[in-house]
DNA sequence: CATGAATGAGAATTCATTCAT
DNA sequence: GATGAATGAATTCTCATTCAT
């Protein structure tokens, strides 16, 4: 894991990631409040001035926690592209793939996620800047002519991150669903609605 | 209102009451944590030992607060519930009254919605709570052939939740929306989803 | 000693003089780091959280222990205006007036004088102000006529302020002299100088 | 200057000297408390259990430099003795140029004047011992008759050290006047004080 | 000669909560 | 019904110092 080849750095940088992964899930379980230094140097084996060796505070170490989440989501969400000129079908097979993976990232992440997501107070920042990235990409597929134009894209974006969140929380986090089921059923209901049959379009809006 | 015995009401009640809507709204902006009984107290210009007279303990006062949006949203969603033997439109028409309703009391309660759905540890059991008593809603849809059969109402539930939850966090409280035109659009696309044209569903599944 | 004749403060003012008077002595025998919070509330018979009752921080106390000497020290220099029109006898004899009147400032307030003379980051400025001070009554008999000219009176004050202060460490906290002594013998010498010459020896005392 | 037993003298002598000069420049602008360790390495280039091959403790170090302090003025204030049978004019001359001298050495060594008379616990002390030795000197001359026998040579000596220290700090240090203006003018006001009669004002300068 | 890594021992500060009136 | 005064119990953070290499 040493990431300098260097002679320095080789057990200090061990120390720094073991406290920096406990501290994770610390903060992703008990939150910011709740949790404690001495507890964190307790679970990592050191003394609490080491801790200090590492990370300037608590906030500070925190902070590193919620920036590499944002910095992380943000890189992607942002590969996430729609590819053009590819016919419907493939839209949906595409973001199919798109929310897999991002559910996969929060699977793989859960204490970043909670972090990031629930304990921070960035939470509703970042999930708005996702929300943007989220639109920038439906916009595109709008006027590429594949989404109905009367929807507000700010809306339906917001609307994505919310579900993609509260899946995420509740189903993937809790074991009930995979990655790939989540990712196809949101897709299933995100593009075609909930309705079963297709003649009323009409009779609303 | 008067829960507690004293007949009185007077004073007493209205310090209470004080107190308890001034504590609402600190935690609402502040979180727990961040709440301190001694700011509480000087806002509502009483001491800190009549905060003590009325509520057992910060975690109680708290815990009233959480408790209150808990059951005022239960029985807001439990008085949602879908007519039998109406026609399609009148479907939609009915969700989004729903939806508006509940947009609203979110709205008239910001304080105690901040409280219940990101403040609380509760948080993320209420809104299973609430995720559940609109799939039993959804449910009912279904059996009456309402909406396709393939969607997992559970996830479909979980979903408007997540949906319902983000728009009121980030559009209604930040004044972008108002409770008609979220639900109007959410209806929207939940009812009959992004996709702008219809054969295709054929081609997903 | 209770300042407010109201109700309330009765106890309180007491407990915070209490602690200000400790602290005063805490500082100047043992300087601002090795005086302790917990040795002051120790000594005041108070917990640790009273301490931060009635002051900001250990900083703040500090602070207004300095504040409160360099005030008064101004408030007394300030008030030592020598008359005019008085010869030069009188003279000598009201500058004795006044050094007597500052030693013995310094001698009843020993622990404040340690602080701000020696302990403080701004004893360099308090004493400059005092010589500021002096200076400008000195200046002042300069233009009547009563002391040499070919002394810069900058330095002139300066010089008596280093006096002062040393004498009033050494000599005067020491007990070795007090006040009237010190005074009596730093004219003679500041006036009439060191050496044996002179016939105006006889002129003063 | 090598002090330490060993031979070589070169690379550890060098980072000793250097760690003292640093040290002296530290504990002189920010106190014995505000000077870290950390910061003295931090600056020298080495790392800190360096500084401990050098110095048994932070204690150490600070007790070298005031010891050092103190053996040279004291070396200095010894070296300077009046020799009997001159004359008047001469006397005022030979203060002046010993003035002149502590004046310089202090200008020369104000990092460790600032630690010596200021910082240092013992900055009493050692004005004290500085004091004494100025006092044999003024005995020595009473006894010869060049100055007044009414003035308390202790007083004198203890006056002058006050003197002598203020217009270091605050005339010297602040670079408003030289050595060589300071001695003489303190000598001028010293031996015939300040008041405007005399005619033998001439017979100085 | 030199250092990366680690720590023992403490110090200030905060805050919910209670006692006596 | 109300409060001025006080505190127990933590918790973060700092720094001189040392061990193993």
């Amino acid at each position: 894991m040493a990431k300098k080849g260097r002679r320095r750095g080789s057990d200090g940088e061990q120390s720094r990631a073991l406290l920096l992964s406990i501290a994770a899930e610390e903060f992703a379980v008990y939150g910011y409040h709740e949790t404690k230094i001495s507890n964190i140097v307790k679970k990592a084996g050191v003394s609490q001035p080491t801790f200090y060796l590492y990370f300037k505070s608590k906030e500070a170490i925190f902070q590193e926690l919620v920036d590499l989440f944002r910095s992380d989501l943000r890189e992607l969400t942002n590969q996430i592209r729609l590819e053009p000129d590819i016919d419907e079908a493939a839209v949906a097979a595409q973001i199919e793939e798109s929310l897999k993976q991002i559910f996969r990232f929060f699977d793989e992440n859960q204490n970043l996620t909670r972090i990031g997501f629930y304990v921070s107070v960035e939470s509703i920042e970042i999930k708005t800047l996702m929300a943007a990235q989220i639109e920038e990409n439906l916009v595109f597929e709008v006027e590429e002519g594949y989404f109905r134009q009367d929807i507000d894209m700010k809306i339906a974006a917001e609307s994505l991150v919310g579900v993609i969140e509260r899946l995420t929380f509740h189903q993937l986090f809790e074991g009930l669903k995979r990655p790939e089921e989540l990712s196809r059923e949101v897709v299933g209901f995100f593009l075609y609605g909930m309705l079963n049959s297709r003649q009323l379009t009409a009779s609303y809006s």
